[in-house]
DNA sequence: TAGGCGATGCTCT
DNA sequence: GAGCATCGCCTAG
């Protein structure tokens, strides 16, 4: 697993939520390590108004602000984490929503953390995936070229092609086609009637 | 198998 | 005090 590097990402929310699909995302943590390939993101882009960013930086939206490729975590629905990527220069705020992974490494570890065994749950949607690697707040912020807790790694197969869609889950600007997924991959969350 | 809905707690207005 | 980038259980078909 080799670690992905700053010239390898484009800039830009948008191409980033795109180039994301396919690569891995790594969790180090004392209990063991977890890994899974990314199939499926969204973008939130400078100026949307569904994005925590469009109302300014606050204590909890702090870190979307930070340079690109930082994680952005935050508890949605007092239940569930989410992990963003951040995608622009400092102080912008936008990013990346990691939506879903396909589980590679650490299986019984996801397993556990998951409570389940079944493979199309575990890392299919923002909150399960957090769950599946144990990526919480105090993950809030860290370097993902950089960390050693969590990172990320160059694609590990050529994805599928890309399919497009409406975000899910929001109410403000909900038409923008902003969702990115592999075509055809289980592990996507969301609708199964796909569009492109 | 798909869709409805309650739980849950924090953040911002 | 409202709303939220969700999850998982329950019910109907």
């Amino acid at each position: 697993m080799r670690r992905l590097r700053a010239d390898e990402l484009p800039a830009g929310t948008v191409d980033l939520a795109k180039a994301l699909i396919g690569c891995v995302l790594v969790r180090n943590a004392p209990e063991g390590g977890s890994a899974g390939r990314i199939v499926e993101t969204e973008a939130y882009v400078i100026g949307d108004p569904a994005s925590h960013a469009y109302r300014g930086k606050s204590r909890r939206n702090a870190s979307m602000f930070l340079a690109a490729h930082r994680a952005y975590v935050y508890k949605i629905y007092g239940t569930s984490f989410c992990m963003n990527v951040t995608s622009e220069r400092a102080n912008e705020g936008a990013a990346v929503l990691v939506r879903a992974l396909e589980p590679l490494a650490g299986l019984d570890l996801i397993e556990r953390r998951r409570r389940t065994t079944r493979a199309i749950d575990l890392c299919r949607g923002p909150g399960r995936l957090c769950q599946a690697l144990a990526i919480d707040a105090a993950l809030d912020g860290v370097d993902l070229l950089r960390g050693r807790e969590l990172w990320l790694a160059a694609a590990s197969a050529d994805p599928r092609p890309l399919g497009t869609s409406r975000r899910i889950g929001i109410t403000k600007a909900s038409r923008r086609r902003l969702r990115f997924f592999e075509r055809g991959n289980p592990f996507v969350s969301g609708p199964k009637k796909m569009s492109w």
